[in-house]
DNA sequence: TTAGGGTTAG
């Protein structure tokens, strides 16, 4: 009881090293007792220190370990809630190894990990971005007699969903319900959130039916869900009608409602009705948040009005809200697509000054500066840099200095970048192949781009429509239509939605090289596919008629397309 | 006594 009482008689004992605890509970005859304020204790020496950085935390966790030792010198053995507890703290500090060696020590204790011992463990995967390591700890729970209970598939479903694998969350959820075990309201709020982010909305407002169904009622955070699937697969419009709603019959209003549409505005360039909301939240009385601000800032840097930007983060400050890192970055780079370089870090060096801490996204602007400086070794430099930050660059980091190599035609640097990232484990992006197959293709060797697309599809590297349509377009320019049908066939095949857009850079270049038949060819397969000609398509057709002298087709051509319309006197 | 959820930047 005397331990209860107060966080600072905890820290007291803890720091001393336990000779007033165990006076305090010397002759106590409720051992179950003593033995849950060790618990606490270890829960108070890892708690106020985990929020701050790693070294300090290292220090609580010895600490941790300490009173865990030192529990076993007063004859308490630490139990599995014990070793979870201090699993759970290595964890957080994402030191998995550190977790792992507290489960060996727990078994030779002839301890048996638990479902939550378990559940820390794919937390742990999971976060790190390995959930089918985590699903292959579902498999041994199963397989130990197991069950898994509902925050064990919470977790895995909220890591699969993160992963963008919906489906699978799904299939958990049936899982589930066929094994008995009921999801709770956190469950079917990841989920629906899952499936919103995924433009699934008709799938999560099925789930969210069911949910209502066994009598779970939505709270804030499935709320938020739905708003956010609504602002995505629905009009602005829309989104605002729910939310009106939503904070009209709450009795609490959430500012991360807010935040999402103040956000949903500033992105379609309606600065205005973010402030308007913005000035809604502080008439409530609602605290503004970070990302309340961040969003604005966005909005105003959209409209490329910096100054305005600028002076909401100095409004940030002074409602005693404090910028981020993404405050900064979006600022940031803003000034950098003003090719002001210098108000760009000059804002990097305000951050330093007031502690706050660059994230790679933050570096990648500062790289995406370099670039357009065509300062492409110093933007080397600081990639090499945050490696040595301890920093991880990702695909779009290098994404951006690939591209600027390409266009300086340095393809040898930018395929070294390739190699690097794969030297890193770091998976190139559909985007990181476009870049290099549009290098190749403009600066370099067609035929080399032709490889390079043949050795990835025999790979089966993901690729995007655009890997397609840059090879298609290059062939034509360079008159090799045999080989652009090849490619665009592919493309159909694959299932690629193909737009006027495609068929006009196609139509477009061979016209350009008045190579008429094979433009007629395209033509009529884009008639063919259901897709109407336009009026500019039309005209680059007659135009190449003309000049070859193809009259027959150019007046077939004025015929069809005055039946279309598209020929007004 | 120990395990799970929402919004923002390149």
């Amino acid at each position: 009881m005397y331990i209860m009482r107060s966080k600072r008689v905890a820290w007291v004992t803890v720091n001393t090293l336990t000779p007033l605890f165990w006076m305090v509970f010397a002759g106590s005859q409720d051992f179950k007792m003593r033995f849950h304020s060790f618990g606490r204790i270890i829960r108070w020496s890892l708690g106020p220190q985990l929020c701050r950085s790693i070294p300090s935390c290292q220090g609580s966790m010895e600490e941790a370990i300490e009173c865990a030792n030192d529990m076993e010198k007063n004859g308490l053995s630490p139990d599995v809630v014990t070793f979870n507890i201090l699993a759970k703290g290595f964890h957080l500090l994402g030191l998995m190894s550190g977790a792992w060696n507290i489960i060996k020590k727990m078994l030779l204790k002839g301890l048996h990990p638990d479902q939550v011992t378990y559940t820390i463990l794919i937390c742990g995967h999971c976060q790190a971005g390995d959930v089918d390591e985590g699903l292959k700890l579902r498999e041994e729970m199963l397989s130990l007699n197991l069950p898994l209970n509902c925050i064990s598939y919470t977790v895995l479903l909220s890591s699969l969903c993160k992963s963008g694998r919906v489906v699978e969350a799904l299939n958990l959820l049936y899982e589930m319900e066929a094994t008995g075990v009921r999801a709770d309201i956190v469950t079917y709020s990841i989920l629906i959130h899952g499936l919103c982010k995924q433009g699934e909305v008709q799938k999560a407002i099925m789930v969210y039916r069911d949910m209502i169904s066994k009598r779970i009622f939505p709270n804030s955070f499935t709320q938020t869900s739905i708003l956010l699937g609504m602002c995505q697969r629905r009009t602005i419009k829309e989104a605002r009608m729910y939310f009106d709603a939503l904070t009209t019959s709450n009795l609490t209003d959430c500012v991360v409602w807010y935040n999402i549409m103040i956000d949903q505005y500033a992105k379609c360039g309606k600065i205005g009705e973010a402030v308007d909301l913005y000035k809604q939240i502080i008439t409530k009385g609602i605290t503004p948040s970070t990302v309340t601000f961040n969003s604005l800032i966005y909005g105003f840097c959209k409209q490329r009005k910096l100054d305005e930007a600028r002076w909401w983060l100095d409004a940030m400050k002074l409602y005693g809200v404090i910028p981020s890192a993404i405050t900064y970055t979006i600022l940031m780079n803003a000034f950098c697509e003003e090719r002001n370089m210098q108000s760009m870090l000059a804002l990097f060096h305000e951050m330093e000054t007031k502690a706050v801490v660059p994230t790679h996204v933050t570096y990648t602007v500062i790289i995406k500066g370099l670039c357009r400086q065509w300062k492409l070794q110093e933007a080397v430099q600081i990639l090499n840099d945050m490696y040595a930050k301890g920093l991880r660059p990702d695909q779009v980091t290098y994404n951006t200095i690939i591209q600027s190599f390409c266009k300086a035609r340095n393809l040898e640097n930018a395929f070294q970048l390739h190699t690097e990232m794969l030297a890193r484990d770091l998976v190139p992006t559909p985007v990181t192949y476009n870049l290099l197959i549009n290098g190749l293709c403009v600066y370099g060797e067609l035929t080399d781009a032709d490889s390079l697309l043949v050795s990835l599809q025999d790979r089966n590297v993901k690729l995007t429509k655009v890997a397609y349509t840059t090879i298609i377009k290059a062939h034509c320019a360079k008159g090799d239509v045999q080989r652009a049908i090849f490619y665009f066939d592919q493309m159909m095949e694959k299932r690629f939605e193909i737009s006027i857009k495609d068929y006009s850079a196609v139509i477009n270049r061979l016209c350009k090289r008045s190579l008429l038949t094979e433009v007629k060819f395209f033509f009529l397969m884009m008639l063919y596919d259901g897709i109407y000609p336009d009026h500019q398509i039309c005209e680059a057709m007659l135009n190449a008629f003309h000049e070859r002298g193809d009259l027959q087709s150019h007046f077939q051509l004025l015929g069809e397309m005055i039946k279309l319309g598209l020929l007004i006197d």
